[in-house]
DNA sequence: CACATATATTGACAATCATCGATGAATTGC
DNA sequence: GCAATTCATCGATGATTGTCAATATATGTG
């Protein structure tokens, strides 16, 4: 969607306030929607969890595929969403592509959600 | 799905470590996938929204139909999605029907998406 | 250059979902 | 009891999505 490209997950750090403070407007709820939807899918949390855990916190698809039960084009397009939402960053070096949490990210959505 | 019924929000909130603490079981991503995938909706966003910002804190379906611009039934069905996962009540007084955010729903969720 | 390995992309398919109109159920007021 | 109002449910439809097999791309190795 072009959402993404509109309000990637760094502007929507300073968007707006938490939810439950004030009305969302339209476009902030789209916005936000697009990067819960992101985290909804429990190969994608798993995939968020297992590069948070794995040694120098970052991981390549070889390292993902086994553990998760998934293809390997099905993994990669997981790694996709999660870098195109702003979670993961991605980095090439030889024939692997190692994969790191953008720091701070999912902070920024559970402050959102976040009353207090 | 049955994952909402085995594990609500409520036992969400104790159910594990935020999930870069620690790598996330299968079934814990399941159930946490469900309760995001309830919130990844700009409509329902904002009912959560609306209803927090409402007037003694809750809202019934009339207050809302008109500022979503959604039909009834889609605002009913949207109600519904996040009355069963958890984050609102809904208590029946004569024709109406008045929904309030459950309280503290929201940040057990954003509790396990937090790093800090 | 040929080959092997790691990853990305494409195309297809089944499943899920958001939405609406039509209808049903419950309550209030006359 | 009847009409009006509020909300829930049903059925249908178009759109999105998760998944995989097949293929393409890129990098390293001999």
């Amino acid at each position: 969607m072009t959402l993404t490209e509109l309000l990637p997950i760094r502007d929507l750090q300073s968007c707006c306030a938490p939810i439950t403070r004030e009305p969302l407007s339209v476009l902030n709820a789209e916005s936000l929607a697009v990067s819960l939807k992101a985290l909804a899918d429990p190969a994608r949390l798993r995939i968020l969890s297992m590069v948070a855990a794995h040694a120098d916190k970052e991981a390549c698809v070889c390292d993902l595929t086994e553990p998760l039960g998934l293809s390997q084009p099905t993994v990669s397009h997981h790694l996709k969403v999660l870098v195109d939402a702003g979670y993961l960053t991605r980095s090439k070096r030889g024939t692997w592509a190692y994969f790191a949490i953008v720091p701070g990210s999912l902070d920024s959505v559970a402050g959102l959600l976040a009353t207090v």
